[in-house]
DNA sequence: CTATTAAATCTAGCAACGCTAGCAAAGATG
DNA sequence: CATCTTTGCTAGCGTTGCTAGATTTAATAG
């Protein structure tokens, strides 16, 4: 009993394993970095993490940087997805400032995973054939915002993200006092919603 | 003859050798970043760029993060003056738009400087103590823009360097296509303009 | 149930890294 | 010239990313 009949089965559940080891890898470079930074983040470590020996993270990942990479695009999933979020629950208020809020919140929540989006060198490339469609659909969430309003939305949003990745940037590496975020973000908000009103004509 | 008559001479020359290696080792290391990438600055790299074995890097920084550091803090000094610069030429004119230009003029000529000051994880304090003078000065370049027509010129010094190191950080890492770059900057001026005249009032 | 083949996994090791102890050479002082 | 301090180098430790080759485990066939 139980010798397989040659059916596909057991590809299939191989294959279901391998990608639950991949994701596991992920969650726990994610965790480590999340709780001790990126340097912690050693190839030995997340073998140790998932009870493997290191060769097996290379059946799934090319180098350390594709990880991390990985990692990154999980992260613009989310962000993508918490600016979408935002953005329908304030459908008829302030979507502008509801996004920038929710921008920030996420890179305060998880630095780690907001540092691998974008300060790590490794290069997630944005406006080529082969950006991942979750960074596509993030910037989206911009673009959306500014697409009625303004005659070139793709600027403006481009000029909207800049200003909160600096913020955010800014404040994970401790240039910004944390305690005037708010005065920021409404200072913000203030200066693109003059601008959606064509420069108060 | 030319035995010194242990005036404190030598040890001042000793001082002036010191002196000179240690910018001779903070080039190499701006150099070799700027060419070949901040990976390739190993201690060993740069020991052998200036002729010396590693410890010796030992006796001027106190690890090889100390190196980054002060090549950062250079960097900070020369784009404060770029910005003062700036400003002064436009004294009546444009000092916002000028300002701004400078800025990403200067990250985008030294993309490894600009990334060594901001993206490489080593923390050099903005608004403490502890905090280096060239640091200072180049955020104060801020201030003075928008000290005369703004109620509260710090938050707005903020949100513009914000906007500025966002769009720098994003065109450094390929997130923007720099073709568009201009537009970005017009418009970046033109939402300051804006509220430094108070929200069109 | 056993033998054979294929796949998955581990052990061990390489080159390069940051960093340091301990020795050799050079320079300054008596 | 002899002594001593300073300066620099050689060599090596521990850790990193990554890989080849042996080994074990699992799947197929008789």
């Amino acid at each position: 009993m139980a010798t397989t009949p040659a059916g596909g089965r057991i590809a299939e559940r191989k294959q279901r394993d391998k990608q639950a080891r991949r994701t596991q890898i992920i969650q726990a470079a994610r965790q480590v970095a999340e709780l001790e930074g990126w340097p912690n983040v050693t190839v030995r470590r997340l073998a140790d993490e998932i009870s493997y020996s290191q060769p097996v993270l290379y059946a799934h990942f090319e180098n350390r940087d594709a990880i991390l990479a990985a990692v990154a695009v999980e992260g613009f999933q989310e962000l993508g997805l918490a600016m979408e979020q935002a953005r329908d629950e304030a459908k008829h208020g302030d979507a502008v400032g509801a996004v920038a809020a929710a921008y920030l919140e996420f890179a305060a929540n998880s630095p780690a995973l907001y540092e691998v989006m974008f300060s790590l060198g490794l290069s997630v490339p944005f406006d080529s054939a082969a950006t991942p469609p979750e960074l596509r659909f993030a910037f989206a969430q911009f673009l959306e915002l500014f697409q009625a309003q303004s005659s070139r939305p793709e600027v403006l949003s481009e000029l909207f993200w800049a200003s909160l990745h600096g913020i955010a940037e800014l404040t994970r590496t401790g240039r910004f006092p944390p305690q005037r975020q708010q005065e920021r973000l409404q200072e913000l908000v203030g200066l693109f919603k003059v601008s959606e009103d064509e420069r108060c004509r």
